[in-house]
DNA sequence: CGTGTTTGACCTGCGC
DNA sequence: GCGCAGGTCAAACACG
């Protein structure tokens, strides 16, 4: 398994994401549900400081690791029974056919508060843009809009088009600077994006690995 | 005609 | 239990 390392069974934790973020990063990509856990203080995001996140790019291909994202921080998120776990993957490199990770920083988070329904893993992106959807490889239906109380704009609610994958995202500008837009993902999708088809047997197994 | 968007109605979770 | 707000549905509509 390619990231075996990551995965714990005993302790029932599993990969939630990745993050590549590149280095005129302002701001960690954060959480998006509050109500799951908090970011310890060092890498809480301050809401008045300047967000600014590079486009959320998510690599097709782990050579993409070592070449595209050079330079770059590189975070995963892992979530355990009890807590989330931020590791620092900045310096993964590649090993003859196998990625191992170096010098990963495993950052203990608070204890997950209690829910009453189980809810797919999210995540969530502030990124300055003109569009408000950003082309992350997959293909979006729209199912809604909704204007959220005390803010300017609606939030659009979409779907992946692909069938039994139902993975959803939200997109919203935020009211306070509507130059920045908020793309809330939720679930993971089960195949690979829509422009790579050609290779999706290949990199199926790598699809599941980053996202 | 097929596909995607719009939008008002409806559903559901949550706080009080 | 009630009311509010967020999330979803689905019919109507737009467009290529």
């Amino acid at each position: 398994m390619l990231n075996q390392n990551l995965f714990d069974d005993q302790d029932r934790s599993y990969q939630l994401g990745f993050f590549p973020i590149h280095t005129n990063f302002t701001s960690l990509p954060f959480w998006c549900s509050k109500a799951f856990a908090k970011m310890p203080p060092s890498l809480q995001v301050d809401d008045d400081a300047p967000l600014l996140l590079s486009e959320p790019v998510f690599p097709k291909q782990k050579e993409d690791i070592t070449s595209n994202f050079a330079g770059s921080h590189f975070f995963s998120l892992q979530k355990s029974t009890a807590n989330y776990w931020l590791n620092d993957c900045t310096n993964m490199k590649r090993n003859g056919d196998q990625t191992e990770n170096l010098g990963v920083l495993p950052i203990k988070m608070k204890k997950i508060k209690a829910r009453r329904k189980v809810r797919e893993p999210r995540f969530c992106f502030k990124t300055m843009s003109d569009v408000d959807v950003l082309d992350d490889g997959y293909k979006w239906r729209k199912y809604g809009q909704k204007v959220v109380k005390n803010t300017q704009h609606p939030r659009s609610y979409y779907r992946c088009t692909q069938d039994n994958c139902h993975v959803k995202k939200r997109v919203e500008r935020l009211s306070e600077d509507p130059r920045m837009v908020i793309t809330t993902y939720e679930g993971r999708h089960i195949h690979s994006p829509s422009h790579d088809e050609e290779d999706s047997l290949a990199s199926s197994q790598l699809n599941n690995f980053f996202w």
